[in-house]
DNA sequence: TTGAAAGCGCTAACAC
DNA sequence: GTGTTAGCGCTTTCAA
């Protein structure tokens, strides 16, 4: 017994034609109730399933949402995707995901793969920040939202992003609040968006708070972890000269490799140095110290980049250059023990933790 | 100037027939080495891209793998994943990723929609044992592979999997070679042939070594963490009676519970307890004190994956019954701080560590 | 070496 | 309400 029957063939057994059966699979517009009713019989009888694909070629829509990511081991990312298929799959979409494992030519790759697929819409989270490749989808109005990052391209685009400049304020007030006013830092790139919003932050805070930027105090990373790692003893070795009594990190990455720098120099956390991270996920809760962290909320952010996504494939019809979205969720403020009241020019001997 | 170029566009432009131009496209037997060059220049300049959704409906086979999996956010599924996409997506596969949210509905669902898109094979976590629907992916000779868990059907199947037995040598080997002959598990539910063969391993394990089991120190839990908690405090109430040294807990977030519980009733790792895990990945390293714990080799696991699904996709043409492949990956022991020598029955005020 | 024609499975005018 | 027809973009016989 063969299982894959076309809609022809339901229709030869039955002696209709299969445009009727079609009409009926798809609930579409006038089959008489008897008809329907043998028809849906056959169908359940001879276990028929629609052909995707040959739907897909007739109309022209695929239904597939294609990802770009970095990597999908990383926890903001698996969390985002997650969203994504929750909300989109609903909707009889499903996703397509592709991880450019961090290199530009392999993003590049599966932008052409995802293109000749046809897919519906496209979510990226962009390496390569020139962004040339990503210019055919716009011109052929395939909706693509961007997410983590932005490319920098001359053109209006969709995107859902973390308010980085809200995230560095968190951090910065937080350990202003605690009586910190050396405040070292670690960036990542400026060049882009993220890394730059992020530091633009940091200056302002400490500004609106009345704090002198010491540029000595601010270092320039790449989000991994040896660089979050070469960046702390930098700072931490030059500590006598511009000493600092908190740091704020601002990547997963670089905060692993600014810690563990920090526990080689056998300082402890919060006693001799408050610290803030940036997405440090701990599932487990088993980590110890428990560090403070700035989170994006990374599911919320699928959510929202599928709902964007849903309201553009409606809207199929409208002109192309219709009013994008940048979408800035808030990110927010994970508190455990990593972070001290600091008592400035006072001599208590011991201070008092939050 | 519009963008989506047909095959039929660019052989009017050159006044040839498409077919020409699909033999140049796919470099096919037999175009004249100027018809060639024409073609090739044609469709530089108009930027053609073939569109696989017509190719795939032509060819009835659309180059993509479906991969159902009940949590994208677990570090191991994310890295199978991610070992997949490498080998495949080289292969000019791309894979469709479904999250199940470990519900049968939705597995049910998911199954559905990736049977109607048509996909070439299939990757299954799935936590619907009876497997009733991945039976018609079977029949149509649609290749599946199982990991993480296999189903009770009655048909020899694909999967790549550890081997559950040795995994628990592993741990229970480890800690008898510590001078442990009282120690606890936590066991998934041996309904799951992962289960199943986890207390087989810990039975046998501890029987060679000449260990009587004491089945009052095992206890079932469902792999979620509030049941490694439950199980954990069980245990430890149960302490004077059924004393241990020593627990086993097999997976990641029992083991997340029930550390929380022996760190609830003050008791320190190592010192007062020994304690290995399954699956606790510490990416940060940041976990304090470090969690001895088995791993699964999940990237590997993924390349393994693709591997074989690459094999049976080349031999697509081979009988119905070829022959089935069951993987046993060896699982490793991460080793940390979470072990310590316990010497039996002697009377030392502070063993040492290991 | 190339072209014509058929067809993959489906949908949507359009006619009746 | 239903059937006929055309066609989505591609590949592949078969014939020239």
């Amino acid at each position: 017994m063969k299982s894959q029957y076309t809609l022809e063939d339901i229709a030869k057994k039955l002696n209709i034609s299969a445009s009727t059966v079609s009409r009926a699979v798809n609930n579409k517009s006038s089959v008489k109730k008897e008809t329907r009713d043998r028809i849906m019989k056959a169908l359940k009888e001879y276990n028929y399933t629609p052909n995707e694909v040959a739907r897909s070629l007739k109309l022209n829509a695929t239904n597939l949402i294609g990802i770009i990511i970095p990597d999908i081991r990383e926890t903001t990312f698996a969390n985002t995707i997650k969203g994504i298929d929750k909300v989109i799959s609903a909707a009889g979409y499903s996703i397509i995901v592709c991880d450019s494992n961090e290199s530009k030519t392999k993003e590049a790759h599966y932008l052409d793969i995802l293109y000749q697929r046809r897919v519906d819409a496209l979510v990226l989270a962009t390496v390569e920040l020139k962004g040339r490749q990503v210019l055919r989808f716009l011109e052929d109005d395939i909706p693509v939202v961007f997410i983590d990052n932005l490319p920098k391209i001359d053109r209006s685009i969709d995107a859902v992003l973390i308010d980085n400049m809200k995230a560095s304020e968190l951090a910065i007030n937080r350990l202003v609040s605690l009586g910190h006013d050396q405040i070292a830092t670690i960036i990542g790139s400026i060049e882009e968006t993220t890394g730059y919003d992020r530091m633009i932050g940091y200056e302002r805070s400490l500004t609106i708070a009345g704090i002198k930027v010491n540029r000595n105090l601010i270092m320039y990373g790449d989000y991994k972890e040896e660089s979050g790692y070469n960046c702390m003893r930098m700072l931490l070795d030059n500590r006598d000269k511009e000493p600092f009594t908190a740091v704020y990190v601002t990547s997963e990455m670089m905060s692993v490799g600014a810690l563990k720098a920090i526990y080689e120099y056998g300082l402890k956390i919060p006693d001799d140095l408050s610290f803030i991270g940036f997405d440090v996920y701990d599932k487990t809760g088993l980590i110890n110290p428990g560090i403070d962290t700035i989170m994006q909320p990374a599911n919320e952010i699928g959510l929202q980049v599928a709902e964007l996504l849903l309201k553009r494939l409606e809207n199929k019809d409208s002109p192309t250059q219709s009013f994008k979205h940048k979408l800035l969720l808030d990110p927010y403020i994970e508190l455990k023990q990593s972070c001290k009241l600091y008592r400035t020019r006072k001599t208590l001997t011991s201070s008092v933790a939050d």
